[in-house]
DNA sequence: TTTCGATTTAAACGATTGTTTAAAACAGGC
DNA sequence: GCCTGTTTTAAACAATCGTTTAAATCGAAA
């Protein structure tokens, strides 16, 4: 009873604010090593088959501490969402879209797609995870799209506009913008199957960012040269 | 001890003959009301996420009846994937390439692909259990590639190397061709997405197959005129 | 040092999972 | 009708899940 009662406050305090100033060294300790190793766990099982037992076992701390410090399960999900969007956020800054031509920019932008797509730092976790709410949608995935993919969505209708010159009704550079997306997401989504169908030695010589980088700006350019010409 | 030995005889029995002539009436009704009924589940839950209870539930036959007739969990599944390959060899024939424009025998590829993406029938379930095999893939998976993937990627490849012209090293005919993949891909892996990103109002009117398969078949056949003259 | 609230811990909780068991119900040959 | 092998059934199994509990431990103020 009176858990619940501090954890439902504390949950409260977490969501509000920003910047959260933990009452001391060692709850700030093992509550930030559970974030840390809740976002792989999660990542690879998926949110209903990660478990707090595997989670709490990788960060080294006692299963209940979950439950103290995030109330449960799916408090815990939404606060690793939340650290997710502010790291993402600052390692891939939008590109800026002015001062240079739209080839260039459309350029930009495929390079930062399929960045988003083929990392295999020790962030790629985060990729996984953003692949998995698109599947299996959590509350949390509104959210997400609105802050993460409709401003690179809304830049690249406003690029591809500018290249196809002729105007055209507002659903084609959707369709365009599509188009690209798809194009860059199917080196993700389809790479177990990519991996089947096509032998290592080739995957290795020609599917590195740059190269794909380089045929998918060129596919949409020559899309744009000939809607802009009817 | 003599029920897991009928059952590992059964399954051996199940899965190397084609033609399954079961022993009476009986068996054979709760044996296929569990098979209908796994599909749509597996495919909503996933795997581990679905459950034998809800299956049979679903089917109205006892718990028990899944271990009598597929072994366990995944016999059973192994089994709908199974049946799922033949009922979509015969609902999806591959195209005709010959006898045709290699433009028209673009267009029916994208017309296929698009189609199996957004089909919404009582089979929409088919299509979303492969989708799961791609992110989280069992042992069936590469059979599934080769059986599946395979025969549409190979003529995809070869139609756009007639359209091209220009001869083309490999790897550049495999881009375009996952480059159209991907956008058909994309209507399926990003409708989440795209639900939220694009009012309702626009999606009931401009992104049906027709107007879709249109757009995407002239994006493709744009790349290839650009592709032939460097 | 004592005291008190914050935090961590081991243990248990009830619920649900896939699987197994042993008995009952069934179908067909005699 | 009886017998035999197949199929179905209700019940229980052990394992694992998220969550809760009450006691132990800690850190700092009094």
């Amino acid at each position: 009873m009176v858990n619940s009662v501090k954890n439902s406050l504390q949950s409260q305090r977490n969501s509000g604010d920003e910047i959260e100033i933990r009452p001391n060294e060692r709850s700030c300790d093992t509550r930030s090593r559970i974030l840390a190793s809740a976002g792989p766990v999660f990542a690879a099982q998926g949110y209903a088959g990660a478990t707090v037992r595997e989670i709490c076992a990788t960060a080294g701390v006692n299963i209940a501490s979950v439950g103290y410090h995030f109330g449960d399960k799916l408090g815990l999900y939404r606060e690793v969402i939340h650290a997710l969007r502010l790291a993402r956020a600052k390692r891939f800054p939008t590109p800026n879209t002015d001062l240079q031509k739209p080839q260039d920019t459309l350029q930009a932008l495929v390079n930062t797609l399929l960045a988003r797509m083929l990392i295999t730092e020790e962030a790629a976790w985060e990729t996984e995870l953003l692949m998995r709410e698109m599947q299996n949608p959590t509350p949390v995935f509104e959210s997400i799209v609105e802050d993460f993919f409709r401003p690179l969505f809304d830049q690249l209708t406003e690029t591809l506009g500018l290249l196809v010159k002729t105007d055209l009704p507002v659903h084609t550079l959707q369709h365009l913008a599509f188009s690209t997306v798809g194009q860059c997401l199917y080196y993700r989504v389809g790479a177990q199957a990519i991996q089947v169908l096509i032998p290592e030695r080739q995957r290795t010589a020609n599917y590195d960012i740059e190269s794909l980088s380089q045929h998918i700006t060129a596919v949409m350019l020559a899309a744009c040269d000939n809607f802009a010409k009817p």
